[in-house]
RNA sequence: GCCCAGGUGGCGGAAUUGGUAGACGCGCUGGUCUCAAACACCAGUGGUAGCAAUACCGUGUCGGUUCGAUCCCGACCCUGGGUACCA
């Protein structure tokens, strides 16, 4: 029988949603083990080959746990809101439901056909008012919740409303904004819009102003991607920082458990550092400058409250609240347009570029607290206002982005620390800050000669106890910008009624998105939803016409699939208990900082709630490696309809554009598909070089905007889902980068063969009920060992390899028994499950392979009395050595120096030394 | 700029991380089978020198620690990801 690898996994796919072998409930009489993807986002591209690869490493997992007795579960859905379909809706007029609907039609089929272990019975789609009606109940829940500081937990708002009527704002340690303290009485005088105001910088879920990138041109808010040089990507229109009112998620009251949370759970340390710098915890000191001739004070925040004395100009952000007023008349003029320059640049151009220092004096000056010195106020972009207090106190000699800008400025530069072994110097000479992370404390008053750490303790007290200042704890990490001017995402469920914010009722979700008749915003500027006709509560009160950002419907699917039909509620708690949590967690590293901070936030919350049963959602958690594509480049000459071939370009000034690689083959591209594909620019001139047009290439992530999309159905077609598995696990560690190649899957394909001819013979299944011979159980119990040692380990490359040598092995031993080979088709499963499955019903067996047991492997078959040592000299392998295991060091190592091969190396020479290692490596040293 | 990761033959990678560098596979070379091809099978394959045994060189670059470094330390170069409204 030939291996019909379409009509075995066709056979199989049917049969196995026909039985719903992966359909799991809630079982306790065996243990849990939940094991998740990352779900994707449908695009119009379809699925590339880089999404299975961490979908076909979650599924051998799975495959895996369940052949050694956990009940698995293994769900799988679609993040469905987002741009793309949006953008797709504004071009064409197709409804984002609609786009989106043919996607995940699209994105099923190819997911089906690699034989996935899905339970597809609890799909969850982030677009089905179903399901976003929960995110609309958490984001209600969020809005009623305040984070209690001493208790670290969230508690209802009523609770707080208690407090304020009974002892006014002081009683509680709550996360908050600052606001001005009022009395229990005062709260009571309030209007309803005055203590809604107030209650907004409490509410976990909260109104206030943000800056944003706003195109007044496009009518929108754009991402820091979108903009380039001031400039929207899109369209080239001007762009500018802009304040507008948004909802946020005061994730910064999580600060510290989001922190702490990293030590209790199984993820990379790479990945637990990146997280740990995004929320960026520093501790130092709130100090308050005076303002000459003002009454305002300036807060910034230092690490090293030591160093005031070394202060010697203080900067602010360009968007400070204090640059208009304090900026002095003359000025102003030079002010304004520096300002009005920032405000083209994105924060990350502001930070990106360090080399050109730029700033303005504003004319003011402020007060050392300490010793009463007027220092400069200065503006610089390369202060943001999102950090901190958007102001610092600048210490040009211990610093070194300060130093330089007083360098350029030429500022006064005061040493006031000395690192330990130094002498004090002249800040005229140096040539950058020193470092002052230890040392003693000098030109600073009460505090001179002491060390670095008591000095900033001292100083601490001495800010406490004068009032200008208190020791405070930093964070980086800045509340989470929890609305967009968009379309197609989820409603918020409030309304407004006199300007001030409600929520709808519970009974009242889902609020289910409104029609629209154009996607793109108003000429006005209002968001898409002010388009939708009767967009008000029934009593007529305006609904809120913003939409929640991609991550909203993202941050608690996880828990929704433990029970995703449940009408009553996010999910029962008989569900969540038996679950717990997500075991292992496969996804992308570019979520580090987006998607993987929102979920374990969101998931707290709904832990302090009541909701979530364990603090953590992701117990373990494996970033497979992005499969990178291989894009290809056309170069346009400027200004003229002209391409000119790659080793052509540098004679012209050119546009280096992407081109579709599928229609470019071996760099050589395809014109007349090309002015097919570009109609824009059909009638372009091609300049060749030797009668072809050469592309560009570049290694780059695979995504739709580059034109280097690879997509898996061809490969199915040709090779099969089981070769295809395996081939894309072949390719690498699950965790490393790796351009996509499609060459070398021949061989993975020779390998499935060669599998399936272990078992046949003159075209006919044929196994022997005999016994294998000692050779041939050695293979197999080897490979059992390494095999289920390497799945544990996610080392799936180094399995398949194994499998590859015994399957050699065992061709080259013409092992024929079931004894061998049935064991075999079990540790092949997890990896090619078709093909599996099929030899496994040959054997006459009749449930699937998939409930089998995974075989134990027996030690003593592996066992070696001697062995083969490589024998070195000075470190360099010269020769090997046999050697019985109950040899002792001194005979081995008479026997090493009396070996023919030695002399070569010992002759003339005197013994230093002589190393062994058991099981390892004999070194000699020589001299 | 900042944070994180990576760099090993012609190519993907292995060496479970201080102990034989290059497992397994692709590709390539030669051969068997065939009228021929495909499939399959056999042999070889890091570089240099050599008929060979063997020797020297070799894990991005430079330097260090060690009996011994792909692995640890320092400096640098290059590539990829993230950088808060792409998901």
């Amino acid at each position: 029988m030939e291996y019909n690898f379409t009509n075995i996994e066709k056979k199989w796919q049917k049969i196995w949603k026909a039985n719903q072998v992966y359909k799991v409930t809630e079982d306790n009489s065996k243990p849990k083990y939940y094991v998740l993807d990352m779900f994707p986002s449908p695009s119009v591209a379809g699925l590339h080959v880089g999404h299975p690869l961490g979908y076909i490493a979650s599924d051998i997992y799975a495959r895996y746990k369940r052949l050694r007795g956990f009940n698995v579960l293994h769900p799988m859905g679609f993040d469905a809101y987002g741009l793309p379909a949006e953008q797709y809706a504004i071009q064409t007029g197709t409804h984002p439901a609609t786009t989106t609907e043919k996607n995940i039609k699209r994105y099923r089929s190819q997911l089906d056909q690699l034989g996935f272990s899905f339970d597809w019975s609890r799909e969850v789609r982030t677009c089905d008012s179903q399901y976003y009606k929960w995110t609309q109940w958490t984001f209600i829940q969020l809005f009623h919740h305040w984070y209690d500081q001493s208790q670290q937990k969230a508690r209802p708002i009523k609770a707080l409303v208690d407090s304020f009527e009974k002892q006014g704002s002081d009683a509680v340690d709550a996360a908050r904004d600052e606001h001005e303290p009022f009395s229990a009485e005062a709260w009571k005088q309030m209007s309803e819009k005055q203590q809604s105001d107030i209650l907004m910088h409490y509410r976990l879920a909260y109104l206030s102003e943000t800056m944003v990138n706003w195109c007044p041109a496009l009518g929108t808010v754009l991402a820091n991607d979108e903009v380039k040089d001031g400039y929207s990507e899109r369209g080239g229109h001007p762009v500018e920082r802009k304040r507008m009112q948004q909802w946020s998620l005061r994730i910064t009251a999580y600060a510290e458990r989001l922190l702490k949370g990293l030590e209790k759970i199984d993820w990379s340390d790479s990945l637990k550092e990146m997280q740990k710098n995004w929320i960026g915890k520093s501790v130092g000191a709130s100090v308050d400058f005076g303002i000459e001739g003002h009454d305002e004070k300036i807060e910034v925040f230092t690490t090293r409250p030591d160093t005031l004395w070394g202060t010697t100009f203080m900067v602010l952000a360009p968007e400070h609240k204090l640059v208009e007023k304090i900026t002095t008349g003359e000025k102003k003029p030079e002010g304004d347009a520096y300002i009005e320059k920032a405000k083209k640049r994105s924060e990350r151009e502001r930070q990106a570029e360090t080399k050109a220092i730029s700033g303005v004096f504003t004319g003011a000056y402020g007060i050392n607290p300490l010793n009463g010195k007027k220092i400069p106020i200065w503006i610089a972009d390369y202060v943001l206002s999102g950090y901190g207090t958007g102001a610092i106190m600048a210490v040009p000699a211990h610093d070194s982005r300060d130093f330089k800008f007083a360098r350029h400025f030429d500022i006064p530069i005061i040493q006031v620390v000395v690192p330990k072994g130094e002498q004090p110097g002249n800040t005229d000479e140096w040539e950058d800050s020193k470092d002052s992370t230890e040392g003693t404390i000098i030109n600073s008053d009460f505090i001179n000669g002491m060390k670095v750490k008591d000095a900033i303790r001292k100083v601490i007290d001495y800010l406490e106890a004068q009032n200008i200042g208190h020791a405070k704890v930093n964070y980086k990490l800045r509340d989470a910008i929890f609305s967009r001017q968009r379309y197609w995402g989820e409603p918020f469920p409030v309304f407004y009624k006199n300007g001030v914010p409600y929520t709808l009722d519970i009974n009242q979700l889902p609020l289910n998105l409104p029609e629209v008749d154009k996607y793109q915003p108003t000429e006005y500027g209002k968001p898409p939803l002010a388009r939708a006709e009767n967009w008000k509560t029934e009593d007529g009160y305006p609904l809120e016409t913003n939409t929640m950002p991609g991550f909203a419907g993202s941050s608690g699917y996880y828990l929704r699939y433990m029970d995703p039909h449940n009408e009553e509620r996010y999910f029962s708690a008989e569900a969540v208990n038996y679950w717990q949590d997500v075991d292992l967690y496969i996804g992308g590293a570019e979520h580090a900082t987006g998607h993987l901070i929102y979920a374990r936030f969101w998931n707290k919350f709904l832990y302090d709630i009541g909701l979530s049963v364990k603090e953590e959602p992701f117990k373990k958690l494996i970033n497979q490696g992005m499969i990178q594509g291989r894009s290809n480049f056309v170069y346009k000459v400027k200004n003229d309809n002209k391409f000119v071939s790659h080793g052509l370009r540098n004679q012209y000034d050119t546009i280096k554009q992407h081109v579709n690689v599928n229609i470019v083959n071996n760099d050589i591209l395809d014109v007349e598909a090309f002015r097919k594909w570009r109609p824009d620019v059909g009638d372009a001139e091609f300049v060749l070089e030797d009668d072809n047009y050469i592309c560009g290439w570049e290694v780059e992530k695979m995504s739709k905007s580059k034109y280097n999309v690879q997509n898996p159905d061809d490969l199915v077609e040709q090779y099969g889902a089981d070769t295809l598995r395996m081939y894309e696990m072949f390719l690498g560690p699950i965790e490393a980068h790796k351009p996509w190649d499609t060459n070398g899957i021949e061989g993975v394909f020779r390998f499935v063969k060669k599998f399936w001819r272990l078992f046949h013979q003159d075209n006919r299944f044929s196994v022997s009920d005999e016994k294998a011979d000692e050779k041939s159980n050695k293979s197999l119990h080897a490979c059992i060992k390494k095999v289920g040692e390497d799945i544990e380990r996610f080392s799936f490359n180094t399995c398949i390899s194994t499998l590859m040598i015994t399957t050699n092995e065992l061709l080259e031993h013409k092992a024929a028994q079931r004894e061998v080979l049935e064991p075999m088709v079990i540790l092949l499963a997890p990896f090619a499950p078709h093909i599996a499955e099929e030899l496994w019903h040959l054997f006459g067996n009749d449930g699937s392979v998939v409930d089998a047991e995974f075989p134990a492997f027996n030690p003593s078959l592996l066992v070696e009395n001697s062995f083969e040592y490589p024998v070195s000299f000075n470190g360099k392998m010269r020769f090997k050595l046999d050697v019985p295991n109950d040899m002792k060091k001194e005979d081995i190592q008479e026997a090493v120096m009396n070996h023919p091969k030695a002399q070569k190396w010992i002759e003339g020479k005197q013994l230093i030394k002589f190393i062994f290692v058991p099981k390892k490596i004999i070194n000699v040293v020589v001299k």
